[in-house]
DNA sequence: AAGTGGTCTAGACCACAAA
DNA sequence: TTGTGGTCTAGACCACTTT
């Protein structure tokens, strides 16, 4: 077979994505990433779905496959997608083992990561107070569910979690009952939320009264605590956070660079 | 101008970086890769040198561009190098600020950046302890410097930390005298040796006698206990940094994703 | 065998910075 | 004007998975 290419001649553009002069505008394969996330946040491509593979994404896009393929890579470093050389690109799904590697940091001594069992979980309905509603940009006293859990791990009462949540958001919650481990998970599945990143602030500080009864500590016991905003890939923040960690026999682990 | 490509017959491969057949091998760009991190970790490319440009290093290498391209992305999103349109690829250096932003976490109440102001210093020659030599991979009671520092933010006293290396790599140290307020740019300039990564260990204590009278506490004043080990791009731990932070004021940040 | 992602090439053009 | 990195294309071949 031959092909014949002529070189140095102006070849008209085709349409593609970048020509409807609309919006900020960008590289070619910004605009392919930005159209994909966009269907991921809808949900129009649902956690677990299959994306269209690189040449038909380019196609549906007007660009070449390579790239299509920059962008595809771009959404993979994003985490929004996983890619299997043979299978295809899929939506990320948060599953349990993610959810408790990456956003629960209590290790060993030795580093060794640990799961932490439920020891006990109580959800209420009450009026957010100040520092809630700011988190989680709802009005002033403004109706969340309050998740309380004690967790423990090798027999031990190692902490005390308060989640609050926007009850507009979480319809029904209150009513399920037994919820999972990983609270993360749950919100993906159903409730459509997938969770992008955390932001902690950590201090030490004396037990608080309320927690000193629950974990059965002496007074004064210093405990790390731990203000957690969680926020979704669409970037609001879904979850406001507030546990304390003992940290006699674990350490809290970060990495950074 | 006319171009004819013949397709469908054997193209003889040329020579390249993958013949030479010792090594583990992999994609050509993950050889590019490797060979130029190796030319950055012995000193051949130091901190701040421009690198070859993206032709230069495909020729050397016997690549295309685009796959030298490719290395190239990769370095840089490993830290390594930095990369600026129309100026060419730097070897990374680590500055003042770099080093302060990524890796001295504590923040004010409303997440703003403060920078810490050095109280006291001394720096002292002695044994390293089990756990030191441990960390540093050295023999038990190996010869260290150590950097104990008091910092504080907004003229309070805030922190105190003991920094602990070996003294064959950081030959003269102990004479220097005022020490820079961020130790690791030193590390580079005068020594060579650059941090990729910290790995933190926290954990919420009641405030060591040593460190009360340090940094002038009640006893049982509920502390941030960090133990640091940084990591030179090398791969080794090169400095053990015992840290105690007071967050009455301010907290430690931290983005899990 | 067909379809997917992964690697690699050769070439074009653009945007930016410095001489 | 020259050289650099940044984007984009068209095509080839490879490795892996499923049918």
């Amino acid at each position: 077979m031959i092909s014949v290419c002529f070189d140095g001649f102006w070849i008209v553009k085709e349409a593609n994505v970048m020509d409807d002069l609309s919006g900020p505008a960008g590289p070619l394969y910004q605009q392919v990433y930005d159209a994909v996330m966009a269907r991921i946040i809808s949900g129009e491509l649902a956690p677990g779905v299959m994306l269209p593979s690189e040449f038909d994404l380019a196609a549906q896009y007007a660009v070449s496959q390579g790239t299509a393929r920059k962008a595809l890579s771009k959404l993979e470093l994003s985490g929004l997608v996983e890619r299997h050389q043979g299978k295809g690109t899929f939506v990320a799904t948060t599953t349990d083992e993610t959810s408790l590697f990456h956003f629960f940091r209590l290790r060993q001594s030795d580093g060794a990561q640990v799961i932490p069992q439920l020891v006990s979980e109580t959800v209420r309905k009450r009026p957010a107070n100040a520092r809630e509603a700011a988190a989680l940009g709802l009005a002033a006293r403004a109706s969340v569910f309050e998740v309380m859990r004690v967790r423990s791990i090798n027999d031990a009462v190692v902490c005390a979690e308060q989640s609050v949540l926007d009850v507009v958001k979480f319809p029904g919650l209150k009513d399920r009952g037994g919820l999972p481990n990983a609270l993360y998970p749950l919100y993906q599945r159903n409730y459509g939320i997938t969770i992008a990143r955390a932001d902690e602030q950590l201090r030490a500080v004396a037990v608080p009264e309320a927690v000193a009864s629950l974990l059965a500590l002496a007074v004064n016991t210093p405990v790390m605590e731990v203000e957690r905003r969680a926020i979704g890939i669409s970037g609001g923040v879904t979850e406001f956070r507030l546990s304390y960690y003992l940290t006699q026999n674990l350490h809290y682990a970060v990495s950074l660079r």
